[in-house]
DNA sequence: CAGATTGTTAGGAG
DNA sequence: ACTCCTAACAATCT
């Protein structure tokens, strides 16, 4: 779920809300597997320290904190930060908690575990450590066009991956496809540079779109998103929507719309 | 109840 | 060393 136009709804959340207050405790119970490094050292970067910033690429959100090191927070599939104040209930599945001092607490919920906090030095060095490739919204269609020319795999899962540009997920990919009219199972490099160009067009459209609409009832008609399930049928032609499995992702396409070679 | 869901990665094959 | 593919991960919903 969340994909990047919703990690930086989250990012724009945190920046208003959990920013410089001192942090008093960083807890968890059992959920080693969601830190990628041990708690005593995101303890020790975070303790006595508050939030002065936030950063983003691709999915991945960054909080800067005062003590130098920066906090990485990666959402998975169901994970989301949760700012609220210590005499509410907590949210559900919370599974990583920081407290403040003036009584709010940050928490990470995640109800499938695949979150994950790792600490970094800083944002860009982060990046390249991990492979981590430039943010979608800020690629220029020149490296785009060559990151995808290169490969042989199936196009959409190559938008998928996070190394060339980082950002896309399953729906924006099929959402991308669907709206350049292009079969997500033909080869990335068997596309045009005018394909792939369009293409390029498409995403930036889309992200722009999903981040000031928020949620996905607000697309415009003509989207997939808003139909992208079993029984619907395409926006544009009616054709009724196939479900395929696409490097082990459930995709959704029209037949006529998106015919491939 | 079996199967799908979602993003990322480890592991293996070529 | 590289590219590509698959399965695994957790927990819930259909």
């Amino acid at each position: 779920m969340p994909e990047l136009p919703e990690v930086e709804h989250y990012r724009l959340y945190l920046q208003e809300s959990a920013l410089n207050q001192k942090i008093v405790s960083v807890e968890t119970e059992n959920e080693g597997r969601m830190l990628k490094v041990p708690l005593a050292e995101i303890r020790d970067g975070s303790v006595g320290e508050s939030f002065t910033d936030t950063d983003r690429i691709g999915k991945y959100l960054f909080l800067k904190s005062s003590g130098g090191k920066w906090l990485m927070w990666h959402f998975g599939l169901t994970g989301q930060p949760v700012y609220y104040h210590g005499s509410s209930p907590p949210p559900k599945y919370q599974r990583i908690l920081f407290r403040f001092d003036n009584g709010y607490q940050l928490a990470f919920a995640c109800l499938r575990k695949f979150g994950r906090l790792d600490l970094a030095d800083d944002v860009e060095s982060y990046r390249i450590k991990n492979k981590i490739g430039q943010d979608a919204m800020h690629i220029p269609v020149a490296d785009f066009v060559q990151a995808l020319s290169k490969k042989r795999i199936a196009i959409k899962t190559a938008l998928l991956q996070q190394k060339k540009f980082a950002g896309v997920g399953n729906w924006i990919a099929d959402e991308m496809l669907f709206q350049t009219s292009l079969h997500p199972e033909t080869p990335s490099n068997a596309h045009s540079p005018e394909q792939l160009a369009a293409l390029h067009e498409s995403m930036q459209e889309i992200i722009a779109t999903a981040i000031t609409e928020g949620g996905k009832q607000n697309f415009p008609d003509h989207y997939l998103v808003k139909v992208r399930k079993d029984g619907e049928s395409c926006p544009t032609c009616e054709t009724e929507l196939t479900r395929l499995v696409v490097g082990g992702r459930g995709t959704y396409i029209c037949d006529r719309c998106q015919p491939g070679t």
